[in-house]
RNA sequence: GGGCGAUUAGCUCAGUUGGCUAGAGCGCCUGCCUUACAAGCAGGAUGUCGGGGGUUCAAGUCCCUCAUCGCCCA
């Protein structure tokens, strides 16, 4: 690293050697026999739908530098890296993808499965295709970011190690009587044909309307209006529903009520679920309802509870598409006009029953209503709640044989028993072992936990791990010929009691025994979180008695997103002491959400995304890394304006200006390292002399030594934008700003050479291990240089930097407090301010930068000697021939004069009467100021009595120097 | 509907337990290609800390309230 190197950052060479090192010493490998102490991440599975984006690029960045970190304090570190499958998303992106290249789409292989076909096998290899397209995709972008993840542990949700896991913990929850079959209304999604969790539904706020339609009374006497804004729901109305104080209900209830359109006759009941009408009211229910609601058990939720309470007929009228449809448990769809309606889609056929009561004259009126309308999170349409048959887990139900190792009974102020599966997950939280950072998460999972309900598991697609469960009809359980690990379950449905086997991982015989005798295996796919929710230890090859399940579980962080907290991150704890006994992580870090420069989620749609590798190729990945880095504060969103660039090879790209702050970084720290090397030529470590070192020396080591301890700590309280700033300032501000200036005259002087050198060589190579968590590549690069060039770094006997072929495992710096000197602190401020000021004032008048100038000040006793021995430091960065402080020192003629502290500083030769009478003005208006705030203060009897005294004295020292210093610039003023 | 968060310089954001004249980066103005760096150096200007009320000797910071925006959950 010399003269031929360029003088701006080029980040490829750099990032293209880093990765070979690294790769070349495996040092992403965790070893699992190793005697250190374990830290492990387990990456939040990138989902295989698309490749990563720039929330990807933030949350990955974050767990590198904790690794990076880690590994450098010499921890057996494991980052643990993989990809989700992500059922639906997946399938739906695939089949999406098939339709809009023309070619065979999932309604085409469902025909050929239906027809005896491989369909389901074809389907899935397109999916896999995907898969390992975007697997791939996803992997090199982590690789290009400098990810040190453990490449060859990679693994997949739906590969074989994951799979067993996933088939062991199926078995194991069947043979606790956790997972149980469950007709009831779910989220259904007609586009997709799958049921959702709660969690897969979006809420959004949709214009639509009150229709007000009439139902007559069977016996001929009048009719009652019902409000609803899903018309088409009324061919499965069983009940019109009264509130039983409603003035009416005692000569209504009781009576019947002819359904149009049907012809069903129903009954009207009294609930007190129903809202009694009042025009006036704020609450919306009340203002748009009749008093007489309509009662469609399947296909509404809150009628499903009224008719469970009432014991009502469940009828319902649509197919899984969501058209209307007699096929699944309307019977009595006998009427003409019933019959038309059949095939049509659920919104045709709200506009033709709407149409059909306007033409019987029994649509009363229409108003319009906002209302929240649940959506599919994957396909956007509106969800259908939908009566279908479905595979639960039983998340409250206490499970004995865990009493003794978790406890049992309700958890005080919930509902929730210690040894359910919500209990498992609660229980850590609540006493502390689960810590959010930051903290205020913790009452999102707390909250949720609390008031779970049981989980479909269940979904009606072919990507995802098979059901492992067969079933017969009727009561099949004396089936002693499967020998191995099955369990039978009798339950009853429609058509009589099932039975069904669920059957263990490894036993395909008795699979294929099952299916000879007649068994049907189950066709629907487990909800993609069931896998997901054993990701922190199928990973590491769970159930198996693993070397890595010994050493890495349970982990330490997770780091993700809010949004996951309730998905993934519940359930992994969840899952993690019910399969494995303990939790797989100590603390959960949120970090924020990535907006555009106006606030908006960054998506497809709406363009405004920006691909990681794109940031890389405009800006360099430790330019990204360190751009994201900084951002990141407790808060919950951070912008990131986004705006086209054109790259040196003719693209137009989406990137962010603020990457130029990191760019900007890298290349001061390539430049700045530059520097060190070309004055490094024929460093010695031998040579070096602590006698010889000056107060530059002892202060750039003390501010060295403050910024360690200070980022230490930081990290380690997950904080991210508070080190990266401490280390900028240390970099920039001290080492650059003053100490690599000072250095400069000192690497031409044969006596001090080998102290500057060796000091800036120890210097240079603790910061680069400071930042090499943040900016991996440049500091890998920096770092191999430094090997070259000077490959002992030590003063003396003071301290040594262990060497390190690669500064990927380098000892992380530490042992350096004996070099805190806040009196040499002090001191260098004081020069700084005093040259600051000198530069000031040669700004202020115009001196040209090259032109020497001579000063002096007038300073207290006791700080003379210390500014007569540095002057030289002054010297050299205000430009001066000579710096003579003492105290007492008479103000030159034709001096320029500024106040600094209890200094007098003169800047000889460069007067302007005006303009230093209305420069010194000014700073006499800010020393008044100040002294009107102390004075205001001190005056007021209430603060000298209650305030700390330290504050007090505070004050008091503050009103002595303002006052000190209003006469000395007066007296300055007087004698211009 | 419930919960959480944000509102500080033109922009993006810091500001720990209340306590010196509220900070950074970018942008802006002035002067510099001072042989590490113009993606740089030196200096400068810019704030009724969203509005209102309260607690306190003292509020950007704590409490109440209003407004605007965003997110999560139902």
């Amino acid at each position: 690293m010399s003269e031929q190197l360029s003088t701006v950052y080029e980040p490829k060479q750099i990032e293209a050697d880093a990765i070979a090192i690294w790769k070349k010493g495996n040092h992403f490998h965790a070893d699992a026999g190793a005697d250190a102490k374990a830290y492990t991440i387990v990456i939040p599975p990138p989902n295989v739908t698309a490749a990563l984006h720039l929330g990807h690029a933030l949350n990955n960045t974050l767990q590198d530098i904790m690794i990076r970190t880690k590994r450098m304090q010499q921890r057996a570190t494991l980052w643990m890296p993989g990809t989700d499958h992500a059922g639906i998303a997946t399938q739906t992106i695939v089949d999406k993808s098939l339709l809009s290249e023309g070619k065979p789409s999932l309604v085409d292989y469902r025909k050929i499965e239906a027809e005896g076909g491989n369909g389901r096998q074809e389907f899935i290899q397109h999916v896999q295709d995907w898969k390992d397209e975007f697997e791939s995709r996803i992997l090199g972008q982590l690789k290009s970011m400098g990810c040190s993840c453990d490449w060859d542990r990679t693994r997949f949700t739906m590969d074989e190690v994951c799979a067993k896991a996933v088939r062991t913990n199926f078995f194991n929850l069947f043979k606790d009587g956790l997972i149980y079959r469950g007709k009831r209304l779910v989220n259904w999604d007609p586009a997709t044909q799958t049921v959702l969790a709660d969690d897969e539904v979006e809420h959004r706020s949709v214009a639509g309307f009150f229709w007000y339609m009439q139902y007559p009374l069977a016996d001929g006497t009048g009719h009652v209006t019902v409000a609803t804004t899903r018309p088409e729901t009324m061919l499965g109305d069983t009940a019109i529903a009264m509130n039983p104080t409603d003035p009416r209900a005692k000569a209504l209830v009781g009576k019947m009520v002819r359904l149009p359109i049907v012809g069903r006759e129903i009954p009207i009941i009294a609930d007190e679920h129903v809202v009694l009408p009042n025009p006036e009211s704020d609450d919306e229910k009340a203002k748009f309802s009749t008093g007489f609601l309509k009662v469609t058990p399947a296909h509404d939720p809150d009628d499903w509870a009224i008719g469970q309470r009432h014991d009502l007929e469940i009828i319902n009228v649509m197919a899984p598409d969501g058209s209307i449809s007699d096929k699944h448990g309307w019977e009595d769809c006998d009427t003409e006009e019933a019959q038309n309606l059949l095939g049509m889609d659920r919104f045709e056929a709200r506009e033709a029953i709407v149409e059909w009561f306007r033409q019987e004259k029994l649509l009363e009126d229409i108003r319009e209503y906002d209302h929240e309308v649940g959506h599919s999170y994957r396909s956007h349409v509106p969800i259908e709640p939908y009566l279908s048959d479905q595979w639960y887990i039983a998340v409250k139900k206490a499970i004995p044989h865990l009493a003794e190792k978790f406890g049992k009974g309700d958890i005080e102020g919930t509902d929730v028993p210690a040894n359910s599966l919500a209990g498992l997950a609660l229980a850590p939280i609540l006493d502390g072992r689960l810590k959010f950072t930051p903290e205020r998460y913790a009452k999102t999972y707390q909250s949720w936990l609390e008031n779970l309900r049981d989980w479909p598991i269940s979904r009606q697609l072919w990507w995802g791990h098979q059901i492992p469960v067969w079933s017969k009809q009727g009561n099949c359980q004396t089936a002693e010929k499967y020998d191995g690990d099955v369990k039978f379950e009798t339950m009853d449905s429609d058509e009589g009691p099932v039975t069904y086997a669920c059957v263990g991982p490894g036993n395909e015989a008795i699979e294929k025994q099952l299916e000879a005798d007649g068994w049907a295996r189950d066709d629907d796919v487990l909800d993609t979180w069931f896998s997901s929710a054993l990701w922190p230890f199928s990973t590491m090859g769970w159930p198996d008695d693993t070397p890595e399940m010994n050493k890495f579980y349970p982990g330490d962080v997770l780091c993700t997103a809010r949004e996951i907290i309730t998905l993934w991150v519940s359930r992994m704890v969840m899952m993690g002491q019910y399969c494995v006994g303990d939790i797989p992580f100590k603390d959960v870090y949120i970090h924020a959400m990535i907006q555009d420069g106006k606030g908006r989620k960054m998506s497809k749609s709406l363009g405004n995304g920006i691909d990681p590798l794109v940031a890389i190729d405009s800006h360099g990945a430790d330019a990204m890394r360190f751009t994201l880095a900084s951002m990141t504060t407790d808060t919950q969103d951070v912008r990131m304006p986004v705006a086209p660039m054109e790259l040196p090879d003719g693209r137009t790209v989406n990137t962010s200006p603020k990457f130029d702050i990191g760019r900007n970084f890298c290349n001061k720290l390539w430049n700045a390292s530059r520097f060190a090397m070309m004055n490094l030529e024929g460093v010695d470590a031998e040579k070096f002399d602590d006698k010889l070192m000056t107060i530059s020396d002892k202060w750039i080591l003390s501010r060295l030594a403050n910024t360690v301890g200070e980022v230490s700590e930081l990290l380690d309280g997950f904080k991210f934008n508070e080190p990266l700033n401490a280390i900028y300032r240390f970099f920039w501000n001290d080492l650059c700003d003053w100490y690599l200036e000072w250095a400069k005259p000192r690497m031409q002087d044969d006596e001090q050479r080998q102290t500057a050198q060796n000091v800036l060589a120890f210097v240079l190579d603790q910061t680069v291990r400071l930042l090499h968590p943040f900016l991996p590549f440049i500091t890998e690069g920096i770092f191999q240089k430094l090997n070259e060039i000077a490959p002992s770094r030590k003063l003396g006997d003071m301290i040594e930097a262990a060497g390190s072929d690669a500064l990927i495992t380098a000892q992380w710096p530490n042992g350096m407090d004996a070099f805190i000197d806040p009196d040499v602190e002090e001191s260098i401020t004081m020069i700084q301010t005093l040259t600051r000021s000198i530069r000031e004032i040669r700004n202020q008048y115009n001196i040209p930068p090259s032109k020497k100038l001579a000063a002096s000040a007038d300073c207290p006793e006791g700080c003379d000697k210390m500014l007569t021995e540095n002057s030289d430091l002054i010297c050299v960065l205000a430009n001066l021939e000579s710096f003579d402080a003492r105290p007492n020192a008479e103000k030159p003629a034709n001096a320029a004069a500024a106040i600094v502290d209890e200094i007098q500083l003169f800047l000889h030769d460069v007067i302007d009467p005006e303009a230093e009478r209305k420069r010194l003005e000014k700073q006499k208006q800010q020393i008044e100021n100040g002294l009107k705030g102390v004075q205001a203060k001190l005056g007021n009897e209430n603060f000298v009595t209650r305030a700390k005294p330290e504050v007090v004295a505070q004050a008091k020292d503050k009103l002595a120097e303002f006052t000190e210093q209003l006469q000395a610039i007066e007296k300055l003023i007087a004698e211009i």
